[in-house]
Formats: structure tokens, sequence, C-alpha cells
DNA sequence: TTAACTGTTGGAAAC
DNA sequence: TGTTTCCAACAGTTA
């Protein structure tokens, strides 16, 4: 039986390695290619101007690879729930695919859309191929629970064997067999609207790093090509504050699946491959996707991943509400120049090095302002452009010493980190003018320079330039404390929920006497 | 010539 | 994928 297909993209937004559209493509005899953009989602604040514009350029892109293979996307206005079965009827359809999609929010959708089909009739095809390998196999392996620590994950690869190999693009004849004739109001209908349209308002006149397939296969085979880099590349070792990306920048197309992680992984197995020595993970480029897939893999297998209530890897914590102290982080307002520079370009170029985070994240958290790592991971969530569910939450987590990471005495100097790889701070007078003409060795503490200094700098530190928040090094000593006292606290009520069942024989009275001693 | 002093470096430990 | 402090070792300087 000959079907009448709709592929529906939502991450995936490529035709290179998409298992999914391939699957829909075979036995179809009418095929579309959906995107359904919900425009309430817009006013809700949570997808920052520079994402929307991503997501757009990759949609645009997405639409001109079917025009060229002699089909359209077609994007659909709405929620799914209502737009599905909608065009169910419309378009006689029998058979629905998408890429499977791991994320609470995703998973609830995909089941609701699943029972939706069946009551239309339509079947309903979903393969993996956001992740190197299927997250529940590797859940199933380390014996029905997530790996939660990067040792583990590799111990339990290392039994899997290699990730599936990518999948060519559909070819042209594929689509031309089923690909529905295009109307000539395809455009006004169906087509990929424009920032404008969505009331969305640019933070920057043009892309920094444009979205689509067909940039992020540009960029790759451009990092590929420098194959001494390639096999050289240690994550610490690149600079959080150069004046251009010291990484990739894939991760963006990674988010969308403008880049497919597998095609990523066999390029760089491509490259070693022609070399003899080569970096390992977890520093190494290949150590980055295995990252990927550890924290994927963790927020797959974990409840409430995004957050500290009723999530059972993360550590409790009495975080301050404080609002003027969050507003003046997310905004760049600390009066510490690396922590603010960083915050500027994040809100204006949608992304940061690696480090960088580190650096904002510990500042907002653990290191100074004490403040939940939700609230750092909401901003995160609006501003970044590769902004994703796993990496977000088990990153914050991880900055906050919440869990993955517990040496919660390793602090980041806002005033020192920056300057082991930018001591003459570029970096700084690049996102903060207002420093531009402040003498090097006040640049990272401009508090300390004399007035005469500040005067001649055009730039009065509490009027040009705030003055510093907090005074990290008294606030990230009281702030060792607190994490010291909430762990020493956690560790007691572990071992007085233990006690009962592991001393069942002994008396009360010696329990308690115990627990008196360990205090 | 050398004991005493100063300053730098690097490693370990503490936070 | 931290930072600071402390101390020993060492080199250079001084009286």
């Amino acid at each position: 039986m000959a079907h009448r297909t709709i592929h529906w993209f939502r991450k995936g937004l490529r035709i290179h390695d998409n298992p999914a559209l391939l699957a829909g493509l075979d036995g179809s005899k009418e095929f579309r290619p959906i995107f359904i953009l919900d425009p309430h989602f817009v006013s809700s604040g949570l997808v920052g101007a520079n994402r929307w514009r991503f997501l757009l350029e990759s949609l645009q892109d997405l639409d001109n690879s079917f025009k060229t293979l002699g089909s359209r996307l077609y994007v659909l206005q709405g929620t799914p729930l209502d737009v599905l079965p909608r065009i169910f009827k419309e378009w006689n359809i029998t058979r629905l695919t998408f890429e499977m999609d791991t994320e609470p929010y995703a998973r609830q959708r995909d089941e609701a859309v699943c029972q939706l089909a069946a009551e239309h009739g339509v079947e309903v095809i979903q393969r993996v191929s956001h992740t190197l390998f299927v997250t529940s196999s590797v859940i199933r392996n380390n014996g029905g629970k997530p790996p939660l620590t990067y040792q583990r994950l590799q111990t339990v690869l290392s039994k899997m064997g290699a990730p599936a190999k990518p999948r060519d693009p559909p070819t042209k004849e594929a689509i031309h067999k089923c690909a529905v004739p295009i109307e000539a109001d395809h455009g006004a209908k169906y087509g990929v609207p424009t920032l404008e349209q969505l009331g969305v308002k640019p933070i920057q006149e043009e892309s920094l790093y444009p979205g689509g397939e067909t940039e992020a296969l540009r960029r790759m085979g451009e990092y590929l090509e420098r194959k001494d880099w390639v096999c050289k590349f240690e994550k610490p070792k690149t600079q959080p504050n150069s004046l251009e990306p010291s990484t990739t920048v894939l991760s963006p197309y990674l988010k969308f699946g403008c880049l497919s992680p597998r095609t990523f992984y066999y390029g760089i197995q491509d490259v070693y491959r022609e070399k003899k020595n080569y970096t390992k993970p977890p520093v190494s480029l290949e150590g980055q996707l295995l990252w990927r897939e550890f924290f994927y893999t963790a927020a797959a297998g974990t409840p409430n991943f995004h957050q500290m209530v009723d999530n059972p890897v993360c550590l409790q914590l009495p975080w301050d509400n404080n609002t003027e102290f969050l507003e003046a982080w997310k905004y760049g307002r600390t009066g510490y120049p690396f922590i603010d520079a960083i915050m500027t370009q994040l809100r204006q170029e949608g992304w940061i090095h690696h480090l960088a985070r580190h650096a904002v994240a510990c500042f907002l958290t653990r290191g100074d302002l004490w403040i939940s790592w939700e609230e750092g991971e909401k901003v995160f969530e609006e501003l970044l452009l590769d902004a994703d569910y796993s990496l977000n939450a088990g990153n914050w987590m991880w900055l906050s010493a919440s869990a993955f990471f517990h040496q919660y005495f390793r602090v980041y100097s806002p005033i020192v980190f920056g300057k082991k790889t930018d001591p003459t701070g570029q970096y700084i007078k690049k996102y903060l003018p207002v420093l531009k003409k402040m003498p090097i060795q006040y640049i990272y503490e401009p508090w300390n320079a004399p007035r005469s200094v500040q005067e001649k700098a055009g730039c009065i530190i509490g009027q040009d330039y705030p003055r510093p928040i907090v005074d990290h090094a008294q606030v990230s000593k009281r702030n060792i404390g607190r994490m010291k006292e909430a762990r020493a606290c956690q560790a007691n009520a572990k071992s007085d929920n233990k006690r009962p069942t592991e001393e069942s024989q002994t008396t009360k009275t010696k329990s308690a006497k115990k627990s008196k001693k360990m205090k």
C-alpha cells in the first residue's frame, strides 16, 4: 500500500542523516515535509530574538533544500495538537514520521500526538538521530540507570560498539516520485515567516552564526580541514575570552539538528585515522560529543532534571532570592568587568565559550551571589542559540556543584580567571566599551583605579560603570561555608535514613547516641 | 669569602 | 576545566 505521508520537523532540521525522513519517503505516493510553528510561543519570552532568527534561518534553508529536490517545506501555524488533526483530514494522511525526542515536554507532546494519530488511522514512525546512541539503550546497558559519571558512560559505551553510521540525504528521485505538486500560493500559505511577521525585534543587524544545515555543514567542513587543530584539540586549553571563538561554535547547529552528531562524529574519526596522534576524551573534540551524550542520557533518565526539587540527582540547597543581584547578573551590571563582558556577549551574540559559562554560572550560584542555578538556567534558555534542555540543566547543576561535580571549594575568581588568557583585557574592552580607556592594570578591577585615573579614562566607577555588587573575597568564603554545611546536613540526613534498616537489630537509643556523636 | 637577606619559582595543601 | 597560601629550594645581592 502506498502512503500519504508527512514528515514532521521539530529538531533535526536537516536532510542529511535523517532516518525518519527517509522512512517517510519510503513507500509513499504523497509526501509533505512540515514544520509547526506556534505563534503564541513568541510572546512567551522564553526564546530570545537571536534564537528565533536562527530557527527561521534554519527553516528557510530547509525550504531551499526541498526546493532543489522538487518539493517545499510546509510551515503551519498553531499548536501540534490543533494543526495535525486538521491536516490529517485535509491531506488524507496515512503516515506520520518524526525524529525521536527525549525531552519531557516533547515526550508528553509526542505521546498525545501518537494517540491522535491512532484515532485518525495514521501510522507513526519515529527514528533516533539526535544523539549518537539510543539513550534508552545506554540506560538499559547500565542496569536501568543513566551513567552519572563520564567514566561510567565511557565504560557502558565501550560495550555498545560504534554509533550508527550517518545516512545519506534523500535523492531527487526519491522525493520527486512522491512530492505533492506545489501550488502557486504555497509561499503565502506555508512559507517561512520573517522575524518581522512574528513580531520579533532583532538584537544584532546580521547573524554572527546564521542558522541552517548548509551553514552547519560548511562550518563543520571548515574546522575538520584543520586536521592538526582537530587532533590537538583540548577543551580546557581553549580560551573563554578570545576575540573570535576558540572552539567550533557547532553547538547551535547540533541543538537544532542542522548538523547530525553522527556526521560530525564520523567526520572527526576520518581526521583521526589520517594522523597517528590525537587527543582523547574527555578533552578531545570527540570527547565534546560524548559530553553531549552524557547529559542527554542523564536528562532522559532523571525526572525533573531541569529543577532542584524532586530531582534525585540534585543537591538541595537553600539558595537566596535576590532580584536585584539576579538582574545585575542578567544584564551585565555586576561591577566585575569579566562577568559583565561575558553576559553582554551572551545577550548580543547568543554564544559564549564553555569556560565563560563556567565563570558566570559559578558567580551567580555558589561562587558569589548564592542564587539558584534554575534562575541562570532560565536566562541561558532565553539567550543561548544552543540552549538545550539536557545540556543546560546538566551544566548548571555541574557548575553550582549540585550534581556531577562536587569540589565546591574550586571557585572561579571573577578577577583572576580571565587574566590568564587575556591579561590586557581586550575581550572586556570589546564588549564593555565604557572601559575602553581604562589602563590595563585596572581593567579587571576598575574600582581600584585612583579617581584621577578614572577621570582620565572617562569612566567614573559608580557612575559610568557600576561598583562591584559584592566583595568576591568575602562572599566566596562565606558561600564555601554554606556549601560545606549543606553537604554535611545532607550526609547526616542520608545516614539517618539508612540507619533503621542497617541496624535493624540494634535498639533505637543506640542509633540516637551514634547520630549525636557524628555531629 | 660568606652569612644574611631578598625575591622568585614551583609544588603541596587548604579552602 | 580554581585560587590562595605556605614553604622549601634556589639564585642573586649585600654588608
